[in-house]
DNA sequence: GCCCACATGTAATCAGTTACATGATTCT
DNA sequence: AGAATCATGTAACTGATTACATGTGGGC
């Protein structure tokens, strides 16, 4: 099953990965080089993926019909190719929009923190103050980015790129989340003593 | 490869599901069913797996000596078999724990957030409307766990559970984050207007 | 001459989900 | 009598990472 079987009017759900490319597509026709990159920021902050995986995956949507690819004579052995999101492409995307996400996240440090009295808390306490300067470090930068958007009126719905700045938004506050909850663990696994969690509002007056 | 060729003293990095399981034996034995209705609540709200994956897992990890198996005769056609964690198995736990984790999240519903003005605005709000109301409810739901645990003493260092309070903690602030950032999303797609983001604290208004 | 960015692919492996398969005990 | 819970496994498939493979053009 799956692409190029002859038959592309089918019901044909794609992957989470396709839907993501066709979404990339959706700011301008780009190469499946130039997809991998801008599968970096922001979008990267909540989803990844390497040539390897986007190379093939292109090209089942363009089996599908869902993109279509011009070729020019690129640099190395084989031609360069350009996709373009179409019609049906645009409409598969639309239809992949409204169906309410049901995936959970995974994620590995708060994992670790489950297992927390495990391990030695003084090391532990330095594992968590890390993730905390790492989230201050990352926060810094996206403000940063946040700031250039705004200049450039992507905060405003009608945007083309609103998507990046809502993206944005969703990257600061989580490392909002993670650089208190971070903190708080550490200093709990340090201390050895119960201290309340004040949440993120009390760290964010060192502002912008 | 990986275990079971009768070599079982190697560095043997196993995978994160196996600490996973780790984690949760810590807190005591447990079948491989047990630990598959464990992995729920609060460590499933981060990490989750299906018993299909947790069968072959359990295997693995024996094999490695990380942890030890009773088998006592229960319902149905095969043995009921107790797992423990090991010495082995801890010290591997322990040396998992302090190195600091790189993957990075994957968000289904901030993946669709970024292709926002692809879809009909209408029908979007109300799908983000949705998602704040679902992280609304499930914070409620965590409030009551998480003062049930401090009822208990978990929120300790000291506590033998206090991981869990440290992931349901998490759990709290992702949804506060999730419940502002969607009914924020929601408004702008739905008024068409630029809105500034207030953050998940109601105390606060100094938009950006 | 060497490294880097550009550019595209395949193969092998690992991680995770869905579906298949079996059977005892307890509750309604 | 039927459903839910307890209990353990395998097979097939999809998703994702790591490693292999190739080659050009530009800057230092």
């Amino acid at each position: 099953m799956g692409a190029g079987d002859g038959d592309d009017s089918a019901t044909a759900s794609g992957s989470t990965l396709g839907y993501a490319l066709l979404s990339l597509l959706t700011r301008g026709p780009a190469t499946g080089y130039q997809l991998s990159s801008q599968v970096k920021a922001p979008l990267g902050h909540f989803w990844t993926a390497k040539h390897s995986q986007i190379y093939p995956e292109l090209a089942r949507l363009a089996a599908a019909g869902w993109v279509s690819a011009v070729e020019q004579a690129g640099p190395g052995p084989r031609a360069k190719k350009t996709y373009e999101i179409t019609p049906d492409g645009l409409a598969a995307l639309r239809a992949w929009l409204v169906v309410p996400p049901v995936a959970q996240p995974r994620s590995e440090i708060t994992l670790k923190a489950y297992a927390a009295n495990s391990g030695d808390p003084a090391a532990m306490a330095a594992l968590y103050g890390q993730l905390a300067e790492r989230a201050e470090r990352m926060l810094a930068e996206y403000e940063q980015d946040a700031a250039r958007m705004r200049e450039a009126g992507m905060d405003h719905p009608a945007h083309p790129r609103f998507g990046n700045y809502a993206v944005l938004l969703m990257g600061i506050e989580s490392q909002r989340t993670v650089r208190s909850w971070a903190a708080w663990l550490a200093a709990s696994l340090h201390g050895g003593e119960r201290i309340p969690y004040g949440g993120p509002s009390g760290a964010r007056d060192n502002g912008y």
